[in-house]
RNA sequence: GGGCGAAUAGCUCAGUUGGUUCAGAGCACUUGGUUUACACCCAAGGGGUCGGGGGUUCGAAUCCCUCUUCGCCCA
């Protein structure tokens, strides 16, 4: 047949894509082999492919083929999440371009809106990941909202209420105002921000008297509801006892005294505003004091606002600040950088807001899971291991969860009230099952379900998903089905460190609470992916290239290869295009060596000559020793280490030498055995490199012969690895390959064309053997190797102790400079002799060190005398 | 403010129990090379006080102390 010698990836990699989905190589059912299993951590929905993704998915297609490789039954579970907040903003905010505002709407006319943004655009990423080679069986595509997906949910839900562990609290939350929903704490980013302290006075009550305080926020003093001194700060003590009057609003406060106050911050003299801020709730709480809330849902002034209702908060916060400059309250203001918690979706500031909730009890539920990764037998296992500590850190110190959400697209939680009381309500998975309940608790047989009034929050997204290992296989449900027996736990989930408490160690609880096992064994934690600036990437900084762009540019396998080149696990991955040239690069090198065997002429007639003999032998031990290796880099997660060996193989080792060894001479045939032998290490080669380049490895495997849909690559079977126990081949090819080099600097420092056929003079002090001659001669087009006594009149170098010998025209020898060469040479190698002979000579050392590390200096002794020797020679000669 | 981690070549990073991987890889750079598979190529080469200082040791990139800078998480 016929090859071309460029290769085109667009156009292959469509059709093997097709070619694999058609004989439904993905799909994987139970059966009796082992599994191997990876659930993809679900994209939002409504999500676009970025280079996040690319990596993540990237890394799981390599270890899924890799599995299906080595003949496990490899399953890989896609799927999207319903990303509650996100989701619904997006549908908000088409809504509102429409004219239509969500208030407008009924819960079930909003939700159809929805649906059908989701049914329009949810799942495109999925498509994009197919571009990208992802193997996933796509039959099992789940969605976080599906019916069966939310029965596990709700089911879930009423189990742990059942079981004590999910409360209705009134709580501190923090509340996106434009949301108008909470958020949990991991939604909140702190970010620095500049803003003003502001000092202001208060009246002391029946006296003259004033007290300073400072605050971030002079709004929220019409909430304030106490003035706080630390007991031991002598500055105050004459305030003991007294009350305070509120500049505005006039309102008497008491002065409390607690060691909370940091004496050095401010004034050391505290506001209290149990409403609006965590730590004063906390203060509250212990003072007994009232509770001021000032604020509406939006962040606007509620009626405690007096004059400023209405009014947004940051308006407020500049006018009032003039008011009390005006009226003679405000001492001074000073620049102040503090951390603002803000909304990860909404970007608006958070607001610190006491509100009726759900929670979820962490702390007994969270033991299990402590133990599973922090314990001595590592259940489960987080790559890399420096992970650990934070996970310790959060696990051990875990707060209740918020699990309620103030929006519609989500499930919905699974209370019913039946009254108005703040325990009139029952938790069911089901109307009519709470019916039964509400019956009972009431005692009131004629409840009607129209009685029953549904929560309206929804649950948090995570709530969803921190069952998706299990749920995917419906082991919630069923939880003795099958597949949940056969698939569950999964092996390995590759996801990023930012979710690592979001989702991960949620899985790892839910995993041990309901399987009573781990979810996964192996955590690959990605790197998140930045720009060459270390910037993250991010839409709006819009640094992040064009995911389906870049494989269009450098082909899926180019695009992957370029993406694990730099990625050791928990990296962040600088990404620079350049890397992806590269991975092309292995792509045209390995589509340009198909090419090369493919117009060799193959003849029987030929003996297999020695060079080639003597290559391939030292090829093979080769492989063997470089599959080890990528073994040992695959156990430890080191992809980025498996790609940099395999494509130092193919391109060095096989390329760069088997390839060069072997091949003929201008349009001269090849022999048969030689021709049979590089192709069956070629196709060794090919499942090597699969997992990373599965396209363009298809392609090749398949034109290389004609084969069966059971014969395709994607299910081949991995090369075996067998132990090499004798590697002195690749040390003396390592030998040659080092003369090889000193020809080639030769050549290259005196000028002789490679195309010029030159004699080479060995003096063997070394007694090396002779075996690669055939290639030496080959590689550097020398036409004979002559082993002599005697130095020979030429250019020289020398490796080890063994001197070699090139000779050329008188005139271009130029002695005084190979007297100046090996001079440095010998003065290198007699000071390194002196730092060898030094350690040698220090009794302390040879009498502490290990055996082995004595042996090895005397061998470095007596190679670097051996060494002196040769080069005091060449150089008596020379003068 | 609390916790965790990092600093090695121009860049991105490896370097496991201190000594056989000990100063390395890839990229980038410099120089030379194309009738012979690949210029998306080949070859040769330069380049680092292992962040600073101190200590332990026969021996430190590696262990300890300290300082500096940076990153991440949490409050």
């Amino acid at each position: 047949m016929k090859i071309s010698p460029k290769y085109n990836a667009s156009e292959i990699e469509s059709k093997w894509y097709d070619y694999w989905m058609k004989n439904n190589y993905f799909h994987s059912e139970v059966d009796e082999r082992e599994p191997y299993t990876i659930v993809i951590p679900p994209p939002n929905v409504t999500g676009v492919l970025h280079m996040g993704h690319m990596l993540n998915n990237t890394i799981q297609d390599v270890l899924i083929r890799r599995a299906r490789l080595l003949g496990k039954n490899a399953c890989w579970v896609p799927g999207t999440d319903h990303a509650s907040i996100a989701t619904e903003a997006k549908v908000v905010a088409k809504l509102k371009e429409e004219g239509i505002n969500k208030n407008d709407l009924t819960r079930e006319e909003f939700l159809n809106h929805a649906f059908e943004w989701k049914d329009k655009y949810g799942g495109i990423i999925l498509e994009q990941l197919k571009k990208l080679g992802a193997s996933c069986d796509w039959e099992r595509t789940k969605f976080t909202m599906d019916d069966d997906m939310s029965e596990a949910v709700i089911k879930v839900f009423v189990d742990l209420y059942n079981k004590g562990l999910i409360y209705r609290g009134f709580r501190m939350v923090n509340w996106d105002p434009e949301a108008k929903t909470t958020l949990s704490d991991e939604e909140v980013i702190y970010e620095e921000r500049q803003g003003n302290l502001y000092y202001l006075e208060y009246d002391i009550v029946g006296s003259d008297e004033k007290v300073t305080i400072a605050t971030t926020r002079p709004e929220t003093i019409l909430g304030d509801s106490a003035i706080c001194i630390n007991p031991e700060d002598e500055r105050f003590t004459h305030l003991k006892g007294k009350k305070a009057i509120v500049p505005l609003c006039n309102r008497e406060i008491p002065i409390i005294e607690d060691s909370y106050v940091d004496v050095e911050f401010g004034t050391g003299c505290l506001k209290v505003t149990p409403a609006h801020d965590e730590n004063d709730k906390v203060l509250g709480d212990k003072h007994n004091l009232e509770v001021i809330d000032i604020f509406n849902e939006d962040a606007s002034l509620n009626s405690f606002g007096l004059h400023y209702e209405g009014k947004d908060r940051f308006v407020v916060r500049k006018e009032i600040a003039k008011e009390l400059e005006e009226k003679g309250y405000l001492v001074k203001v000073e620049q102040h950088t503090n951390k603002v918690g803000t909304s990860e979706r909404t970007k608006a500031v958070i607001e610190p807001r006491l509100s009726d909730q759900w929670f979820l009890k962490m702390e007994d539920l969270a033991k299990p899971a402590i133990e599973g990764v922090l314990g001595e037998d590592r259940d489960v296992k987080l790559y890399p291991r420096k992970f650990e500590n934070t996970y310790r850190h959060w696990m051990e110190n875990i707060r209740d969860w918020n699990i309620s959400r103030q929006l519609w697209w989500g499930q919905q939680i699974p209370a019913f009230y039946y009254g108005d009381g703040k325990e009139d309500f029952v938790v069911a998975e089901t109307k009519e099952k709470a019916l039964e309940l509400a019956k009972e608790k009431t005692s009131n047989a004629n409840l009607q379900t129209s009685d029953l009034r549904q929560d309206p929050d929804v649950l948090d997204t995570w709530f969803s998903s921190w069952l998706w290992p299990m749920s995917v296989f419906d082991g919630i449900r069923n939880p003795e089905n099958e597949e949940i027996n056969y698939y569950y736990p999964t092996n390995d989930l590759v996801t990023g460190p930012d979710i690592l408490f979001f989702w991960v160690a949620r899985m790892i609880i839910s995993g041990y609470e309901y399987k009573d096992t781990r979810p996964f064994e192996n955590v690959y934690l990605t790197g998140l992916v930045r720009d060459k600036q270390r910037r993250k990437m991010s839409k709006s900084l819009g640094n992040s290239p064009d995911a389906l762009k870049l494989i269009e540019e450098y082909g899926a396998d180019g695009v992957r290869v370029g993406l694990l080149l730099s990625s050791a696990a928990g990296n962040d991955l600088l990404f620079d295009e350049a890397l992806c040239q590269q991975g092309k690069g292995l792509g045209n090198k390995v589509w340009s060596a198909f090419y090369l065997t493919s117009i060799w002429e193959v003849s029987e007639e030929i003996e297999q000559p020695e060079h080639s003999k003597i290559a391939i032998d030292w090829y093979k031990t080769k492989l063997q020793k470089t599959l080890a290796e990528i073994e040992d880099h695959y156990s430890k997660y080191r992809l980025s280490d498996v790609i940099m060996s395999i494509y130092k193989l193919i391109n060095d080792d096989f390329c760069g030498w088997l390839l060069e060894a072997v091949k003929p001479a201008y349009q001269q045939p090849i022999d048969k055995k030689t021709y049979d032998e590089v192709i069956a290490i070629f196709e060794d080669n090919l499942k090597v490199l699969h997992p990373f380049m599965p396209f363009i490895t298809e392609e090749i495997w398949q034109l290389i012969s004609e084969r069966t849909a059971e014969e395709a690559l994607i299910i081949a079977k991995y090369p075996a690895i067998n132990e090499v126990k004798d590697s002195s081949i690749i040390e003396e090819f390592d030998f040659a390959t080092s003369i090889i080099s000193g020809i080639r600097t030769i050549r290259k420092e005196k000028n002789i064309a490679f195309k010029e056929v030159i004699e080479l003079y060995v003096v063997n002090n070394e007694n090396s053997t002779k075996s690669f001659d055939s290639i030496i001669k080959k590689l550097v087009n020398i036409s004979e190797i002559n082993y002599v006594q005697e130095k020979v009149d030429g250019a020289s170098f020398r490796v080890k102790s063994n001197e070699y010998f090139v000779p050329i025209s008188a005139d271009s020898i130029n002695v005084e400079e190979e007297i100046k060469k090996i001079t440095e040479e010998l003065n290198y190698t007699e000071g390194f002799l002196k730092s060898v002979q030094k350690k040698l000579s220090n009794e302390r050392f040879v009498n502490n060190a290990p055996e082995q590390v004595v042996a090895n200096e005397k061998k470095k002794e007596a190679d670097a005398l051996a060494k002196i020797e040769t080069l005091k020679a060449s150089l008596a000669s020379l003068e």
